[in-house]
DNA sequence: TATTTTTATATGTATATACATGTATTTAAT
DNA sequence: ATTAAATACATGTATATACATATAAAAATA
């Protein structure tokens, strides 16, 4: 679908300013599709983001700074996020040994099942939905850090 | 700033996945970006969005349902938007003639006021923090329109 | 060593998102 | 004309985001 027609709009001021709502309509689209998925898991898009990154350091464990820097939106409230994940018993918290002000974080047993479920069908999703080739996605990954370049 | 840097990690499945979490990271940079200017005017992101859409129909009301059809993020609750714009007095809620299930909405002359320094800020920052030419601008929006082909 | 500053995390508040439900009104079906 | 279905909006709840503040511990400084 066109970006005009999915926020009915034709008035872009030019090509960058379209680009802009295109990406964030796209960050929203995708974001949409994949919490479906996620849902029959009892599980949030940033709940799985921090499950991910536990993974990536498996069984090592995470401080919470350390996961708050891997997150894909920065300004996730990273404790209460844990929170809900430790209700769920997929993640436990631990007082750490080294620092005592930081918390550490592991994956239970049972958070790799649920990851490991989730993340097949979620890559089975994308898969099925995201119709691209690995050069046009190559193209749009240069494209966006072009768009950030002033970062 | 690099993907790999923002969120730490390098081990993408490949260019179509790793695209899909730029995409969800520029979204927010982008958001971000925005949203510290739309502060200094006492706005969010997405009430400064349904302030645009009126606008667009201005000096005509715009219903709740067509306001939510135009918004970026399709599934934010357009009446309680207004009802914070409503509390600024930036808009004003009426009773609509034809169908007396819809409210209407419009502008007032504050909302006007406030709408046309604000988009003077956020576009110069656009300007001086997007850094991407129309050409390159195209072929984004032409790729994540690819991304979704499938919607 | 005592004091200050910084860091790591937690907590509090307002707004937003996602989704379910309630209510009034309109449209469609019987 | 009456009833049923659909629509428009509002409201309620759980979670997330954005940001301010609190608390404890570590690091830096006097």
């Amino acid at each position: 679908m066109k970006l005009e027609q999915a926020i009915q709009s034709t008035k872009f001021k030019n090509e960058v300013h379209k680009a802009t709502l295109n990406v964030l309509y796209t960050a929203w689209w995708l974001k949409t599709l994949m919490s479906k998925e996620l849902k029959e898991f009892g599980l949030t898009h940033e709940q799985y983001n921090v499950l991910r990154i536990l993974k990536g350091k498996h069984p090592e464990q995470m401080c919470v700074k350390d996961i708050g820097c891997r997150m894909i939106e920065k300004n996730s409230n990273v404790p209460r996020i844990i929170d809900r994940l430790e209700l769920k018993k997929l993640v436990k918290r631990n007082d750490s040994e080294f620092d005592k002000r930081e918390t550490v974080i592991t994956l239970t047993q049972s958070g790799i099942a649920v990851l490991e479920a989730t993340t097949g069908k979620v890559t089975a999703l994308l898969e099925s939905e995201v119709l691209m080739d690995d050069k046009d996605a190559k193209s749009l990954n240069g494209l966006l850090e072009k768009l950030r370049a002033g970062e």
